[in-house]
DNA sequence: GCGACAG
DNA sequence: ATCTTGTCGC
């Protein structure tokens, strides 16, 4: 998959500070599509999920590896894989977590020969401080259409969702005076706790709910989540621990 | 000022 | 994210 930048951010001016990053992701923001409904299950062929995983300690601390699994939308059917490993430049801070993440998920996905028609990511897309998350400033960089996919509300709330598939609650942002609709609590399997759903860049919070029910017919989390996480960590694992 | 807080 | 055993269930 070839590089094609928006928004004139290169890998030169990757942000060294908090500040520096908050100041980027204002601009990230701006120049996100947070308005198209984007495609629906069925308008696309090809599918890419994106994860990282960190080395635990001792000498290969700081050693990490994205991957990036693309999957056929109709069979989900690994079509292929890339992956990169590199060390962690920028470190975790709630907010901030693109920083940390996105150079070698970047990475990852130019080693693709495939350009997928859309990306999940394992985090979150505007429900962000300033809806400027992980899948916004990936759909950003990018140019595809990106949202994302959290395990946990974060600084959220939400009321519980029913207990059937599909089943859905808003998720809020509480810190806004009317609280602001961010995402959705979506149920992908009776009796499990729900996924947390979020727009990111050039497909709204419908499309990507949808997608979402369609990567996961039999798990709590999409199976591009599922092959992107095994893949990182297999490789980690390879590179040794 | 102190916690909480995607991964 | 990662550190961690066995165990219940499809």
């Amino acid at each position: 998959m070839a590089a094609e930048a928006a928004g004139g951010t290169a890998a030169g001016e990757w942000p060294a500070t908090e500040a520096e990053a908050v100041a980027e992701q204002e601009r990230i923001r701006a120049a996100a599509d947070l308005t198209s409904a984007g495609p629906a299950p069925g308008a696309v062929r090809r599918i890419a999920g994106v994860d990282v995983s960190y080395a635990s300690s001792g000498t290969a601390d700081g050693l990490l590896v994205a991957a990036a699994v693309v999957l056929d939308a109709d069979t989900l059917d690994v079509v292929e894989e890339a992956v990169h490993a590199d060390r962690a430049r920028f470190p975790y801070v709630p907010g901030l977590l693109a920083f940390r993440e996105l150079p070698p998920v970047l990475a990852a996905l130019e080693g693709l020969r495939t350009t997928p028609d859309l990306v999940v990511c394992d985090g979150y897309g505007v429900a962000h401080p300033r809806r400027a998350g992980l899948a916004v400033h990936l759909g950003v960089l990018t140019g595809l259409p990106c949202f994302g996919v959290a395990k946990t509300p974060f600084a959220f709330t939400h009321t519980e969702p029913g207990p059937r598939r599909g089943d859905t609650a808003p998720l809020l942002d509480p810190r806004r005076d009317p609280p602001e609709v961010v995402g959705r609590a979506l149920r992908t399997r009776p009796g499990v706790r729900a996924v947390f759903v979020s727009a990111g860049h050039g497909i709204g919070l419908d499309n990507a709910c949808a997608h979402t029910l369609r990567l996961a017919p039999r798990h709590r989390l999409p199976e591009t989540t599922r092959r992107a996480d095994g893949l990182s960590r297999r490789v980690l694992r390879e590179l040794g621990e």
